[in-house]
DNA sequence: TCTAAAGTAAGAATAGTTATTAATTAAAAT
DNA sequence: ATTTTAATTAATAACTATTCTTACTTTAGA
């Protein structure tokens, strides 16, 4: 009936706790947020858990992994293609749902089998600029 | 004289290492990568001096670090403006220096002072789509 | 209802990176 | 050239994110 049917993993407590969290969650969250937000309706709930259902949800296409922070995985819910745009300061995520239309140029050490194009955009976003001190860190990124 | 005094930072036998090892190398290689290579030349290379002159290298914008692997950084001693090529299979990453002409759509919340594009595009590389099982991981990118 | 397969929770293990500290060294200042 | 001092190194401990292991539990289907 409900949407989540689609998929074909068995739908446990968890697992539709997990999914709920993420359904429409524009803030590209990591595992460890997941696992803080999750928890509070669902007081058992294990990081094992979390990491295996974004494992199981990211097999099933229903996740895009990112890898922006330095050693730290966010996940991204939104699965139609798109580009990011980050900010190198807060590491705030902007979806960006414009379509780029990129073309590789010829030559034989490009002859991949293309399966996906990301665009990201680096910045400082407008409430980052309006702070102050907003340049220690720009650097790094 | 050389190209290097042109950064300022002190010249130690360590990091001329390093950087001899960087200079020119195409591998977008890891830590580990570079410990282990130039700890051939200079064996009481400790990981903390990688780390520390990676880091140095990149505060004085000589390298680019990658987040292309889960959980391991990559570096590029490439620092002109360039795109990847990235096969999801065997993580190699080839350089795009072809120049694509993007721009933010408009909008408020695009608001941000650009510093900086990447295009990475993801596929199979021709060595990896000659070898049998070569789609056994391919959904995990 | 019973069974087999799959999932969960807790915590140990691992990998990569960062932090700490005492000893060493490079570059600047005599 | 020698001294000074401030930065760098090496060893290793600590830390963080993620994966693995295991015993127990639950789900879905026969």
């Amino acid at each position: 009936m409900g949407r989540k049917k689609e998929i074909s993993i068995k739908l446990t407590p968890q697992r539709l706790v997990i999914m709920e969290y993420l359904e429409g969650n524009m803030n590209h969250p990591s595992a460890a947020d997941i696992y803080n937000a999750v928890s509070k309706k669902y007081p058992t709930m294990s990081f094992a858990t979390v990491y295996n259902t974004l494992e199981t949800l990211w097999e099933k296409g229903r996740l895009r992994e990112l890898t922006i922070d330095r050693g730290k995985m966010r996940f991204d819910s939104n699965t139609k293609p798109h580009h990011h745009l980050i900010c190198v300061q807060c590491k705030n995520i902007t979806d960006i749902h414009r379509k780029f239309a990129l073309k590789l140029p010829e030559g034989e050490q490009y002859n991949f089998d293309i399966i996906g194009i990301h665009v990201d955009f680096y910045g400082i976003c407008p409430k980052c600029k309006k702070e102050k001190n907003n340049n220690v860190e720009v650097k790094k990124w």
